[in-house]
DNA sequence: ATGAGAATGAGAATCAATCGCAAACAGGGC
DNA sequence: GCCCTGTTTGCGATTGATTCTCATTCTCAT
């Protein structure tokens, strides 16, 4: 469970007042933000942080481990604190809502492409689009 | 098998030639190709065609259902002729390359996460990210 | 052949994301 | 506590992809 240690040595990264803010604001968001909503809400207790510090910081999460990097559908990418059991985004298409959902199926089917290709998957991104049952009726 | 009737009348589009161009460099393409490498190929057999235009015919094909819209790990997008066998893309971190799989767990999947949401699911996009096994070496 | 509506080309506009650089900061050593 | 070195930050400029605008051209049913 070692934490970061030798091999690939993480350089120790000053502790900004920048990052932490942006590390609570993401903890405190119910669900995905993208970069400019992130911007926003942490623009409001430091209105002096810069939208190429909430990018920055943002890759240095990733790169961390603290946070997963989404593609909901469009181009622009949503950031999550990375929680235990990995889920998967359902997005209704016409109303928007965006349903988390996970299943074993997927952990399956994993393994079976990491044999069946030899590789070691390291990101799994499960996208699904349709209609709710609210939409479908419309 | 109604090809396209009452229902959502789709009106008649024009078939023009950069239309025709357009779709036939998408089905000669081996892959995946995004707007910019469509262009390319597209320009080569019509030096004037705009690149407003290969954006704007890529929704239309993809509305029209000729097409897949996919997302490759990065912000641009792909895109690629629909074909039987829904297949989803597996992409090695360290090289690049890209390999399709296809797998019944997908079917499985998507059933069950549509009963269990009630919901319609339209499109189904899996993206797998890792090390093949070249690379998992280095 | 004609007219109405749709599509096109070219460049401007938009939007997300990145970069470059000077100034400010964090943290270990003294 | 103070200094030094390497990081990080803010800012403005920049890139790159995609979309928009609009005058012109084209398709196709009549």
């Amino acid at each position: 469970m070692r934490i970061n240690r030798k091999q690939g040595e993480m350089k120790a990264r000053p502790v900004t007042s920048q990052r932490r803010l942006l590390l609570s604001v993401i903890q405190e968001a119910e669900r995905h933000l993208d970069a400019k909503e992130l911007y926003r809400r942490a623009s409001e207790r430091n209105p002096n942080i810069s939208l190429a510090t909430v990018y920055r910081n943002l890759h240095v999460f990733e790169k961390q481990g603290l946070i997963n990097e989404r593609h909901l559908g469009q181009a622009r990418c949503y950031y999550e604190m990375k929680r235990l059991g990995e889920h998967q985004h359902l997005v209704c298409e016409a109303c928007g809502q965006v349903i988390e959902f996970e299943s074993p199926l997927i952990r399956k089917l994993v393994a079976e492409v990491q044999r069946k290709n030899n590789f070691s998957v390291t990101k799994v991104e499960l996208y699904l689009e349709g209609h709710c049952h609210k939409c479908k009726e419309l």
